[in-house]
DNA sequence: GTCATGTTATATCGAAACGATACGTGAACA
DNA sequence: TGTTCACGTATCGTTTCGATATAACATGAC
């Protein structure tokens, strides 16, 4: 996932590891830090693969005259990372449903196809639903014997399941709304959702 | 983090690791999974520790008559388990504030001192808050040149951020009064928390 | 009867991410 | 002058993940 961000990054602007780090900070609102235990070892594998180059360039860090021992490393996409990047951009299967991968792909949604955008929203939506129910009804069973404090954690993990389920809700109205304006369609109400394939 | 569940789950009752896998899926009301893939080697890790060991014994899987090739492998807590498992309950250090420990704590919580649960989740509720006020800073600046999705997902992010602080301090009231009421202290307002040491 | 499917159960693999930390430069400020 | 802070690259060992293999047995369909 963190090659995926970067890669969304990088399409940006050129951008050195430090400013990387920042900005993946900011991408999600503050969710998820990516340590540089991570990144470091991640751009040289995106290297290795071809994705990014090392450009020697980039504006000189501020030294006064003296070029510090180490020079900042500045990475850009290579082609070939364009494309993977929009390959990215245009997966809608199961795998980019997860936790930590949608999340990413949605600050990209900007740049994803409007009909890969909908998919997503649904399998994601699908996903949350389902867990929401098995903790519900996890919750229903066990309810009476749970301490407060267990309690309190199934409750509170539930409801913010709950939440998430009608954020998307709203974010796929939104998408159909676009949608039906575009091809100029009659307003329709929402589909109901076949369960489990 | 997984050891510490592991350890609190063995303390109920010794156990077989798919058992355990089972139960640690319902610890926090379904949130996080913990794949096989983290379990085996957390539990030889343990078994290295010295903190669990296996007994052949537990019932007899449900072969009748013929023993299966492979027996299951039940775990119990050795007496150094106990131990640790005392440590690690009473430990209300910055690291039990982190988003992957906080929960896990919290689910035995039932087995934790009122003064460390207190300190906990004044700790975390310091944690999640500063969070928040990162993420609403960040926000207001930006929200003008942020495309809809990724608005959204900040936005979202900020008010599940503010729930939990909420969920938190209610937590946290319900403590204090439970403190003051055994102390027979008058009752007070909340305190009002110092910012940053 | 037997054949697909599902559940119980243990286990391993490589890849990915983490937290802490080291090292170094320069600016700000007390 | 010294100390603290922001910038910047980097590595270490540890933990976790996802996918997958293997195998015994149970259930129900055909």
């Amino acid at each position: 996932m963190l090659e995926f961000a970067v890669l969304g990054l990088l399409a940006d602007a050129p951008m050195h590891g430090y400013e990387l780090r920042k900005r993946l900070g900011g991408l999600l609102g503050g969710l998820r830090a990516f340590s540089y235990g991570s990144l470091y070892p991640t751009l040289r594998r995106m290297q290795a693969a071809g994705w990014i180059t090392e450009t020697g360039s980039g504006v000189a860090p501020p030294t006064s005259g003296l070029r510090p021992k180490r020079a900042r490393v500045v990475y850009q996409l290579t082609a070939q990372g364009k494309e993977h990047f929009a390959d990215l951009l245009a997966d809608a299967s199961p795998p980019s449903w997860a936790d930590d991968r949608f999340d990413v792909h949605l600050a990209f949604f900007a740049r994803t196809s409007a009909e890969v955008r909908l998919r997503i929203l649904q399998g994601r939506r699908r996903r949350v639903a389902d867990r929401r129910d098995g903790m519900r009804a996890s919750l229903g069973r066990a309810r009476e014997r749970l301490d407060r404090y267990t309690r309190e954690l199934a409750e509170h993990g539930l409801e913010s399941a709950d939440r998430e389920v009608r954020w998307l809700d709203e974010l796929i109205a939104g998408e159909q709304a676009d949608t039906s304006s575009e091809a100029a369609r009659p307003a329709m109400g929402p589909q109901p959702q076949p369960h489990h394939p």
